[in-house]
DNA sequence: GTGAGTTGCTGAAAGGTTTCAAGAAGATTG
DNA sequence: CAATCTTCTTGAAACCTTTCAGCAACTCAC
């Protein structure tokens, strides 16, 4: 990487402490402080109510001025319970994924609890790490939009007492709830959109297979096709290794290099990623869009609006996605009565320039 | 929120378990079933080389047939180290940032940690509810984007025994290391390009002013006027509330809705959202970018040379940003001899269209 | 066949918190 | 003033793991 080197490493500041050694005062010494027993500390920070407001000021006085920091390890061991819920996401770079965190966190905070996000970066093997370390953590609830819904992983979480909701996807297994977008619909929209406007030859630009969103908005274009009566070989699949913006440079790069004649006249990317890289380099290397090549993105995420050609996508309900997620999540974990629910919102077509042209 | 309703909540599976309650066996199970000592199970878990193949074989079975899921907490409690490092972002949503945090997880990775992300999303409060909660947790070590540098806080942390490195900020209190890029001298280049390119007239977008980045990125900008010999008031301040595309569109309605005359002919913005946003706001009212407005952005994220007019911005080494803060943090937590560092980076301009118009 | 060295396993203690039954002190009632 | 209630506080047990000194059994060399 031909990045910047280092401007300097000079003046900084070594001064105090080298590795710091924990020093903290536990309950214990606070309680000797205060004068009074650890239950008593315990029930300041617990049950403040029960504890006389003379009492629990000497308390609080004794805890600031020895930095007491509540151990939280030893507080989930013993009350069995954490305050934290887990999203772990595909893709923390995409900003679809991004929305969703922030209907999540909407939800927690509601609620009262703390959200961490964990990274699986499309990749099965840290997912299923990130997975195991949660399962540990003891955490509350994990959130997840699976790279692989069929992980066995995925399915013991729930029978060993952490409660897993997916994101982004349906599955019907009775272990979890899930809250997903049609995404068979989503796809039949995109495509619908594109044959009326009198296009052929239509590229799928999505992968891995292994994803279940690109396999059922793949399944929802072929759909839309046998709907129009025409051929699914009309449908040019393009496979691609992953949901980014550089993967789909790649395929604008393989797409434009087809002769003109056997170049399909529109694509339909398996999100705006994708479809950005596909645009970007497409343009780059001299198509016209939509003329030459109409794009149809998915997510409809905040950049594809400002994209040098403004993209039409599908939308989808992020926020209401991740709170709704989130939500359901919370109901498992405190209602004794809670029944495992599949929510499925609709999608919506948003058409802009590239594939309409200018108005 | 006017966004699609569910499409259905029907079929659903509330088939097994209800509130699941948590059974999961203990080591001391585990070590009854395979008949040996809890310390024999330890081993296994903890240093398998000292136990024999035979015994560990058994006490694996065990565990299998038991779904054993260690207790992170008590693991924690007794042997004192997390091995878990979070990294809390300013702004979750924005690429930069988990452009970042793809460097901190190369890094963790490399160490065997693994790394939960926090976003505080700008918001102070959320950002101290974080921190308290991080070291309650006893996490190995926190990587911060701060919107409040000078926090108490988080000068408190690492006096405690939780090491802290900021990120993208440089602070020289002697508690922390940090990783930052010049964002004086990003704030310069920015500018002296659009001087170069003869703007008089150049507003800077930004805020809100307490957050380090934006104050740097002007004071930059300022040193740029004054080293050309032009008036400060040449820089016309657009404060903004945060820094996101939605208030860039709002700074774009402001500045389109001057008159022609006394509109600046530059814009440069404290990060690539704004200017985005900016820019969708300004074409769509009918400015051309360049030729009545040009834009500068910071961070050079992947979208920036994908919008409307590829922008011009100041690039940053991101990954390398957040690898090299992770690495200092792995050495602050196991090297008895670290020293608190500071290291700087270079930025660099990138141009494209949004200020050099077409070539 | 004795003593020293290995190897593998054991059992109790420790880590910091929460919980809970029970006690102490003070207030209220008849 | 005894009896009953309240209101606060107490101390020990429990949560689940890791650690570590020590023990048993075996091997090896002389």
């Amino acid at each position: 990487m031909p990045d910047s080197a280092p401007e300097s490493l000079p003046s900084g500041g070594g001064k105090r402490r080298k590795a710091a050694k924990r020093h903290t005062a536990g309950v214990k010494a606070v309680a000797a402080a205060a004068g009074v027993s650890l239950g008593t500390v315990s029930n300041v920070l617990n049950r403040p109510e029960v504890v006389s407001p003379l009492t629990r000021a000497k308390v609080e006085a004794a805890m600031a001025s020895l930095g007491f920091v509540r151990n939280e390890s030893a507080r989930q061991l013993r009350a069995g319970s954490s305050r934290i819920l887990a999203y772990l996401m595909l893709d923390a770079g995409n900003p679809f994924f991004t929305d969703v965190a922030k209907g999540v966190e909407e939800a927690a905070q509601a609620a009262g609890l703390s959200v961490f996000l964990c990274n699986s970066n499309e990749d099965a093997d840290r997912e299923a790490d990130y997975l195991d370390l949660l399962e540990q953590q003891r955490v509350q609830g994990v959130l997840i939009t699976p790279i692989d819904q069929n992980s066995s992983r995925l399915r013991k979480l729930p029978s060993r007492g952490t409660p897993v909701v997916v994101v982004d996807r349906n599955i019907d297994d009775g272990e979890h709830c899930s809250v997903a977008v049609n995404d068979i619909l989503g796809g039949e929209l995109a495509i619908a959109h594109l044959l009326e406007l009198g296009h052929e030859r239509i590229a799928y630009v999505g992968g891995p297979n292994t994803i279940g969103q690109v396999v059922d908005r793949r399944d929802g274009a072929r759909r839309a096709l046998r709907k129009a009566g025409k051929p699914p070989e009309n449908l040019i699949e393009l496979t691609t290794g992953a949901l980014t913006v550089a993967e789909g440079r790649g395929a604008g790069q393989r797409l434009a290099g087809l002769p003109a004649a056997r170049r399909p006249t529109a694509a339909f990317c398996a999100n705006d990623l994708l479809a950005l890289g596909l645009l970007q380099q497409c343009v780059s290397l001299g198509l016209r869009v939509p003329e030459d090549l109409a794009i149809v993105g998915y997510d409809d995420i905040e950049f594809a609006a400002a994209a040098a050609v403004p993209l039409t996508s599908v939308r989808q309900p992020r926020q209401l996605l991740g709170r709704t997620a989130a939500e359901l999540l919370l109901d498992e974990s405190s209602n004794p009565d809670h029944e495992h629910q599949r929510v499925t919102f609709t999608p919506e077509l948003v058409v802009r320039t590239s594939t309409r042209g200018t108005l």
